[in-house]
Formats: structure tokens, C-alpha cells, sequence
DNA sequence: CAAAATGATATAAATATAGTATCATTTAAC
DNA sequence: GTTAAATGATACTATATTTATATCATTTTG
């Protein structure tokens, strides 16, 4: 079972990155070099971030990124979301129909309360969280 | 995210099935028909219970399965062991080096205990709970 | 010996994950 | 205004995992 996929970690080691920078701007190229994240892989995963504006990007030569919310602002969640769409971790298999079994209906429903709690703790942990324990 | 995949998810609810039946011995076509899966992935995964002495086979004409322990002590995480493999949820993804990455390790250790409460919430899931909540 | 069950195992199809490549656009410096 | 260095958009490829399917062998009862 695999709660963050790779993207969104390697959004997670990029984010951690800038807000060390201090509000310096950070290019592609830097985060490649420092982090070893594969390049195309990392330039993608930035414009995705970007489209949901949880960093600033800056085009043309002398462009960059810088985040564009404090680093208390960005919550683990909030890059799953985008990366991993809903954290939903139960999803009905049954996409299309009302899910005919009740076994799996009430074996949904623990499963859901153990979401609901996984969600919360996955929420409390945010990039600056990350920061301070990096130290 | 996926807490389970669509093999565990049959089994438990072939378990359940033949939980209900207190010791009758339940063909694979039984439960193909009662609980609509399809034919040669039951086969396969009622096998795979076999293997692990979850449930015990009865060779021959008349032969079919029976449970070989307790409801109560078939556990949701045995089952998810045997058709997902280990339960870590944070496996990390550079198998075979020690990581490189200072940012992702700690990240994991909050992981880690997060882990730790859903396996034991689900160790205390078991084939006998689900069968009482499904009356 | 035939029918009805399971055992073993190879293969295929569909989906999700991970990664690559290309061309367009913007901006600063010369 | 041209060039270099950055990002934007997007299509494509490769690999792994999940979800099955299919076939033939073996066992056992009548």
C-alpha cells in the first residue's frame, strides 16, 4: 500500500527546498541538481504546482519559482490532492452502480473512519513542519 | 489511495460467505453465483487462501472449502498480507541503496506511526466482526 | 470410467505510475 | 532585435501493477 506516490514527494523534497531558500528564487535547473529529481519529471511536476498556485512562477531568463504562500500554508494533503487526486482510500470498486454488496458496505464504513483519521494527521503536516525537523 | 485491492476484497467477502455457513462445505461455483465474481479470479484467489491454510480444501467430486480456523481469528490484515504483500505504507522508493534524501526520511518516520495506528485498526478487523455488523 | 470438484500455472488486458521529448512563449542582457 | 535562459503546454513512451482469463492436470465419489 503506497499513501504518497512519487510525484508528490518529489513535490514535497522540492517545496521543502525552496522554503529554505527563504523567498530566493529557485530555478528548475537547481532543484535538478540539488535533488536529483529527473528532469522533464521535475519541470512538470513544478507547472503542476504552479496551476494550483501553491508557487509563483516567474518566466523568461532570470525566471524561477518562488512559493507563493508561506511554507505553513502548504499542507502535506494539500500536494496529495493534486498529485493523487482524492484521498479517498476506500474508493467504491463498483465505480458506475450502487455497490451491490453489503459485506464490503460495512467493511467501507471502518475503513472510512480509519481515512478520516490518517487524513487528519496527514493535514497537521505541512512543508515548514518538514523544514524545522530537517534541522 | 488504495487501502485494499479487488482480490482482498473478494476474499473477505468469500470468508464472510462461508463464515455465514458454520462449517457447511461451499463449492467455488456456489459462490461464484451467490456473490457475483467472476469464475476464474475466485478460483485463483480461494487457492491462494488454501496455500496459506486460511481456509481448507476438500479435493473431488463433492469436495469445496471449508474455513480451517475461527472467524474470529482471521484478521483483515492476514488476508491483506497474503494478496498485497506487506502493509508498510511508506515503503521507501529507493529500494536497493540506502536513501539519499534527508527531507523524505523524516517525512517517513511521521508516515511510519501513522502506519502503525491503521495496522493495528485493521488488526482488529475480522471476519467474525464483519459477519455479526452484517445482520 | 465419468463427472465434478480443486491444483498449478501461463497468459492477456486494462490501468496507473514513472519518465521523456518537443516546441512555444516570455524576459533580460547585450 | 537577437540570443540565451528560463517557464508553459502537451504528447508520447516505458514500466509496473492490477485485474482478470484460460488450460490442463489431479483427486475423489458414484
Amino acid at each position: 500500500m503506497k499513501l504518497v506516490t512519487r510525484d508528490t514527494d518529489y513535490a514535497v523534497r522540492a517545496l521543502v527546498y525552496m522554503a529554505q531558500q527563504r523567498g530566493r528564487l529557485v530555478t528548475s535547473r537547481e532543484m535538478v541538481d540539488e535533488l536529483r529529481i529527473p528532469r522533464a519529471f521535475l519541470r512538470r511536476i513544478l507547472q503542476q504546482l504552479g496551476r494550483h498556485a501553491v508557487l509563483k512562477p516567474i518566466k523568461g531568463k532570470m525566471g524561477g519559482f518562488v512559493l507563493s504562500l508561506p511554507a505553513e500554508k502548504i499542507r502535506l494533503t494539500d500536494v496529495m490532492r493534486i498529485f493523487q487526486g482524492s484521498l479517498e482510500i476506500s474508493e467504491c470498486m463498483f465505480k458506475k452502480q450502487v455497490c451491490p454488496n453489503r459485506a464490503r458496505c460495512f467493511l467501507r464504513k471502518r475503513i472510512v473512519s480509519i481515512e478520516a483519521y490518517v487524513v487528519n494527521q496527514l493535514r497537521a503536516i505541512s512543508i515548514a513542519s518538514l523544514l524545522t525537523e530537517a534541522r
